[in-house]
RNA sequence: GGGGGGGUUCCCGAGUGGUUAAAGGGAGCAGACUGUAAAUCUGCCGGCGAAGCCUUCAGAGGUUCGAAUCCUCUCCCCCCCA
């Protein structure tokens, strides 16, 4: 493929490429040397699950590889105990060595479900391979390299030192660690967020202090979660997990903000970019129906991590519950101990936590007493009421979470 | 080391002795409307089988009939000076 048409490939959705000549001397130079370029993305396993957001990113990294270069996912087991201040308003708290540990594992499981797996394609490295062996001597020909003054020029780093929340040292170290990750494995170029930008650059920095060729860096758009105006995260709470359930998925894809949908799709799924223009018209001069187009985005994401077969049934589903307000075809089935039950009643509010729809008896009146409480489709509208329960009788709290009682 | 400011419920933030489970906003939840979109409207939003009671305003003590509010000590954060 000419270095004009593979650069188009890699432009395409990406935010910055720094400097974009130097990635078109790299690319040449596999062309010359027959050596592929090694491609650094780094992923801190600070949640069990990738979702949505990393694979704007990982997707990039695919396109990589898909053009013969060679992929190294660093799983940032060591910075993970720090925490990337990036973005951050406050200092996140440290995780255990060993839910860093579990979460590392399942990063690596998911992430190979956008990545090219195969072994000439791809290395997977932890940072703690070379971070933990690190002297104090280390540490500190490290931190000579940057300076207070250029740390402070992160716009997040100032924002907190100007609105006098601290800032701690450590977090000072996390971009530099990362960038002793680009020396550690000579990366070409670092791919991330456009929340990276700040990290990748010292990166350039630090590899230049020692003695390599600087790293060109590609950021890729941030991706806003189902709530539609913050980023995808799990601690957020809206977030797409590539690991849910088809019907879980397809639901939270439809739950997004329609003005959200384009960017959806340019950057999750393998649609072409003219078609999305074209839709994007269509959509524009209502010859699209909303509902339509999103349907589509969710039937293809669904395909994707899943598969066609199961992107159908949960599209039906959907229709079923949300559309028909019918049952799921499935409800999972929740026992109820016999010693709940007297006379073969139970207090209703006590069925509602018991079942654990709701966390308090509090909390389970207040739904009762809005009505977001049906059992066998029948409004319960008083909180004080026991109620008889049979073998097999549906339990619904809001709109989605379905029961189906057992004695 | 010296001086000053501050820590309020999930988040922001009001509150300087009782009328304060604590204003207001955000998030969230439920209901209506819809396309499980957005916008809008209504209600809820510490816990307790709830009349009433219990726990909460960084932590521990104290003053008081009564404390988020006053005092003492401790912890944490910020600013200025060195």
């Amino acid at each position: 493929m000419s270095i004009k048409k593979q650069l188009k490939i890699i432009c395409e959705g990406a935010e910055d490429i720094l400097p974009l000549e130097d990635l078109e001397v790299k690319l040449r130079r596999l062309v010359e040397e027959k050596r592929p370029l090694r491609i650094k993305l780094g992923l801190d396993p600070t949640a069990p699950d990738i979702h949505l957001g990393h694979t704007v990113v990982l997707r990039k990294l695919r396109q990589f590889q898909d053009l013969g270069h060679l992929a190294i996912l660093i799983i940032g087991d060591f910075t993970a105990m720090i925490g990337d201040p990036s973005g951050r308003s406050e200092i996140r708290k440290p995780l255990t060595a060993k839910e860093i540990a579990i979460n590392a594992q399942t990063y690596q499981e998911q992430a190979f479900k956008v990545l090219d797996s195969s072994p000439e394609k791809i290395k997977v490295m932890r940072n703690s391979e070379w971070l933990e062996k690190m002297g104090i001597a280390d540490v500190l020909r490290l931190a000579s390299c940057y300076t207070v003054a250029r740390m402070l020029e992160r716009d997040d780093f100032s924002a907190r030192y100007k609105n006098g929340q601290s800032i701690s040292i450590v977090e000072f170290l996390y971009p530099l660690l990362q960038g002793m990750d680009s020396i550690a494995i000579e990366a070409d170029v670092e791919l991330g967020g456009t929340d990276q930008k700040f990290n990748l650059l010292v990166g350039r920095e630090l590899q230049r202090a020692y003695g390599q060729e600087p790293q060109v860096i590609l950021t890729m758009p941030l991706l806003e979660g189902t709530d539609g105006t913050q980023k995808m995260s799990k601690s957020l709470g809206n977030y797409i997990g590539v690991d849910e359930p088809p019907k879980e998925m397809f639901g939270k894809i439809m739950s997004i903000p329609d003005e959200l949908m384009i960017k959806y799709l340019r950057l999750l799924t393998n649609i072409s970019w003219s078609e999305i223009d074209s839709m994007e018209k269509d959509l524009a001069g209502g010859r699209l129906h909303p509902a339509q187009l999103k349907r589509r985005l969710g039937r293809g994401i669904v395909t994707m991590y899943h598969n066609e077969e199961a992107a159908e049934r949960a599209v039906r589903e959907f229709d079923l519950v949300f559309k028909e307000k019918e049952l799921p075809s499935e409800v999972p089935e929740s026992v109820l101990p016999p010693e709940l039950l007297t006379d073969g009643k139970i207090w209703i509010v006590k069925l509602v936590t018991c079942i654990g729809f709701a966390k308090t008896n509090s909390e389970a009146r207040r739904l009762i007493e809005q009505r977001g409480v049906r059992l066998n489709n029948e409004v319960i509208s008083s909180s004080e009421v026991d109620v008889a329960i049979s073998d097999g009788d549906i339990l619904q709290v809001g709109k989605r979470k379905f029961a189906k009682l057992r004695i």
